[in-house]
DNA sequence: TGCGATTGTTATTCATATTATTACATCAAA
DNA sequence: TTTGATGTAATAATATGAATAACAATCGCA
């Protein structure tokens, strides 16, 4: 039960592009090395980034460009854009016995509970931005020059 | 990406056990009749839920009872009882790279906002209550029969 | 005390989802 | 037209979820 890696790749995508993007042209390959997962799966988010608005991507000259500042892209969009299954947070059991009174009405009771928990959650990742996840990296980093 | 069945099912076994449990005795076999799950994983979530202090069990004469009144359980209870790997709802890539300075500082700049994301989730899910769930079985039921 | 019923628990298998990997077509720019 | 990158499909490896079988542990009752 975890919301799957896809995720913090994603961010770690953003993050990294926006940090590397002024110096040197950033790849997949590039970002593979610094997250440490395979280059088509990198390349499978640039995609799902890319139909979501969030980057560009060019073949041959290659590298990501982000096409909206950090400050406008919350969790909540890099969440829509690469994770799958996210219509259904929670999972039913599939087959609840129709002829039990509690197993054919359990679905009726439930469902607009859980559609409300999940549309909290997915509000509350409006609240984060990419943005400010960029500016610690900075911070830590020149944290780190300085001592 | 889904929250597991657990939580849904373990629900469903509290609505049952109220439903049924004044004419009849409870058991994991019933249970898993009316829920379509196999008993084996009904009992897996009867003991958890034992553990977590929301029913008591018995061998032997067999049945579930119901420890607390349904109004001060809430989905956050039940979440927390069976459910797996909730200590850490999204899931970090496991190796950024070191060597970089963004792999090196990722971790430090999204894990307090994860957890804060988390932290809201969970307090969300206490704002749901089983009785509520149990009552409206009740009325679909009586619905039901009226027609 | 011994029997039947039920929970508690482990081990095994099966199914599904996630991630890694290989391979190659596609495209853009020099 | 060559080079270097993305796009994507197919496959394998891994992890997780769930079903199932088997059996020990326990309780109540005759």
């Amino acid at each position: 039960m975890q919301i799957s890696t896809k995720f913090t790749i994603a961010i770690h995508i953003l993050a990294a592009t926006e940090y590397f993007g002024k110096d040197m042209k950033v790849t997949s390959d590039l970002l593979s090395a610094s997250i440490g997962a395979n280059p088509v799966i990198i390349r499978g988010l640039m995609s799902d980034m890319k139909k979501a608005g969030l980057i560009e991507t060019k073949r041959g000259p290659g590298g990501i460009t982000i096409t909206k500042p950090l400050d406008q892209i919350t969790f909540y969009d890099v969440y829509e854009a690469v994770e799958k299954n996210k219509d259904e947070l929670f999972h039913f059991h599939e087959a609840p016995n129709p002829n039990c009174p509690v197993g054919h009405n359990i679905h009726a009771a439930l469902d607009d509970r859980l559609e409300k928990a999940q549309k909290h959650f997915e509000e509350d990742l409006k609240n984060y931005k990419v943005s400010d996840v960029a500016k610690d990296i900075h911070k830590l980093i020149k944290k780190e020059e300085a001592s």
